[in-house]
DNA sequence: CGTACCATTGAATCGCGCT
DNA sequence: AAGCGCGATTCAATGGTAC
């Protein structure tokens, strides 16, 4: 591949130096101001949920709220939080590459208003996420069903962008099963909860299971993550942890303390840790011309599917003949079932003792023959 | 607030006679506009989600996925969805008693929307609850996380409103602790998945399962329950087994003929029957990704067989690394010992202080942790 | 009659990269 | 920039058929 093509992929490259590694304290949207466009991988976001947010308030016509106003009712609250909503999310957007997603996490007081937001600023929900705690706080009045999750929503940027998911990484981590949209974890507490003073340093304080779940599945090592809502800086402990680039932003100094700290604190994996499975995207590409060269394949061998319905001959140049068909593995397969695509390697068999076996048990034997 | 509302006295009682246990064949938001104020014990709704969906979908085996492509799922922009969720919300609210509550099930394609109308139209909500799905549809392409849950949202027609919610019968339920907000269903299938013409007769047919809980949970005896999107009806079907009233609102005459056909045949339930129904969750399973991700296990650490005869080094996403060989605890102890089969938990060791143990151990030390 | 195996299916926003 | 070639991708439950 030429240089040309290399740096055809992403749009112009930050030409002002990101602040990595580091918090910044400032208000959430001045601080992403002051970012350029298009150069954070991933944002994740744990907004303010309760309606007392004073100076960060603003109605839809500009004007500022005050939270001890007698017309504050809560229309005006859910307006004046949804203005706020759509204002970082926007300043959001605009930082975050065009690949790139976010992540955020919220309860039934403010996610739907957050999810709607997240939708009209034009990202692409991708999965909403369910934490379930395994030890939620009890409903102590029996008025309702005892909260026990949280809500999380990931999206990227656009319709149809190009994502980061580590497929297999996630289905490893889940015991070889698709990892699905419910996650349990315990809530933050014991030794992991910070404490400054005898009590929390922080309310909402989140598990870093969580987020090394949501970094090792959306993130590459390397990559930049941008935490608007940083508190005592999971985030970024995870990140380090993690081998990934982090920026938190923080406007209480007592919580930049404690997150810079913590951080300080941890310590990163062993590279050889972090390597998460090889993506079989990642794996050597055999052409099957190239089992037809070696000789594993000798030109005229009849191939069948599982259940010998369909039969073709290998041609020297690795293609496929049969009945009115002629072309690749795949192409062959999927014309004879009349699908729209067809996995060659794992619809053809040959024959051997009587036994059938699907020509990928041959790419495998020759990329374990050829690779170090 | 006046003097009417302190002493909590009910409105006026409808004049008009309800039209009970009954069908209206009509437009949902036509049909409510013909009930009284204040008339409705308990409102169940499963909107349209606007699922947006693209293309064909195929399994890996080749076969399509039968899509929800009904016309009745289509909407030109948020715009106009979020304007008919307005407009039926409304109207629900209206003809809500003043104690009544309403239930709202979605995805997340629709959720959000739909959650920030409920709260706009001056509903509050009491909780969100995630119906786990015990047997979703895998994600065949390998692109996002498994969309392995619905969510639905209850609440009362405003703050401070005396609702129905039957504390005991739920703890009763869920083996002497509170219900919680995450409820694990399998989806409608098998028997009780209404069929016409051999294939399914509504694309998105409810579990009964999950109606029972919510009429046990939040209505009494003889409630009136209304149910504008009514389909094969199966809110009709449980609320008849359960004693209760119920309203039907469906456009399309064949859902209606099915439901009529099932809800004439349902058969009212006694007490022992309805606890049966509500079965108790599964056991605990923990991949032994959570492991790794709780830190109970670092990454890089090296855990060996009680004879320290193999060895291998934990990686970050919860995969094992030896020479030659990686992959989940299971494959990898069996690749070593050349069986075709082990299980990690007992196989691999890790250390401390000297002494070889089982990470079985390390599981059940989480569970204990985490469960009730 | 029981067991084994196979086919079917479910509210799904479901590919990537080169030319 | 749209088109095309390559090739990656599924879990649990139900019901029918073969043995």
């Amino acid at each position: 591949m030429g240089v040309i093509g290399k740096l055809r992929v992403q749009k112009a490259e930050p030409t002002v130096e990101l602040p990595l590694d580091r918090i910044l304290m400032d208000d959430c949207i001045a601080a992403m101001a002051s970012l350029p466009d298009r150069s954070i991988d991933m944002i994740f976001a744990d907004p303010p949920y309760n309606l007392q947010l004073g100076g960060d308030l603003h109605r839809p016509d500009g004007s500022q709220v005050d939270a001890v106003d007698d017309d504050w009712d809560k229309f005006d609250s859910y307006a004046a939080y949804d203005a706020f909503t759509k204002a970082w999310l926007k300043e959001a957007r605009r930082i975050l590459k065009d690949n790139g997603t976010i992540w955020v996490i919220g309860s039934y007081h403010n996610i739907f208003r957050v999810g709607a937001a997240v939708q009209d600023e034009g990202y692409w929900i991708l999965n909403d996420i369910v934490w379930r705690k395994a030890n939620p706080m009890p409903n102590f009045k029996g008025t309702r069903f005892t909260n026990a999750h949280e809500t999380l929503i990931w999206a990227s940027k656009s319709e149809g962008s190009r994502y980061t998911f580590n497929y297999r990484a996630m289905k490893t981590l889940n015991d070889e099963l698709q990892m699905r949209s419910d996650w349990s974890f315990p809530i933050c507490s014991g030794q992991e909860r910070i404490k400054r003073g005898g009590t929390k340093a922080h309310p909402t304080q989140k598990p870093e299971a969580l987020l090394y779940r949501i970094l090792l599945a959306c993130t590459k090592p390397g990559d930049v993550v941008l935490d608007p809502f940083f508190g005592t800086g999971t985030t970024g402990a995870v990140a380090k942890r993690l081998g990934r680039r982090w920026i938190g932003i923080e406007r209480e100094a007592t919580y930049i303390e404690v997150a810079s700290e913590r951080i300080e604190a941890a310590l990163p994996l062993d590279e050889s840790a972090v390597t998460t499975m090889m993506s079989p995207k990642a794996a050597p590409k055999v052409p099957f011309g190239t089992i037809v060269e070696t000789g594993m394949l000798v030109p005229g061998t009849m191939l069948s599917d599982a259940k010998r319905r369909w039969h073709a001959i290998v041609r020297a140049d690795g293609s496929l003949q049969t009945e009115g068909e002629e072309g690749s593995i795949h192409k062959v397969g999927a014309r004879l079932q009349g699908a729209p695509s067809c996995n060659g390697w794992t619809f053809w068999h040959y024959e051997e003792a009587g036994k059938l076996t699907p020509i990928d048990a041959l790419r495998q034997r020759y990329i374990l023959a050829t690779e170090p």
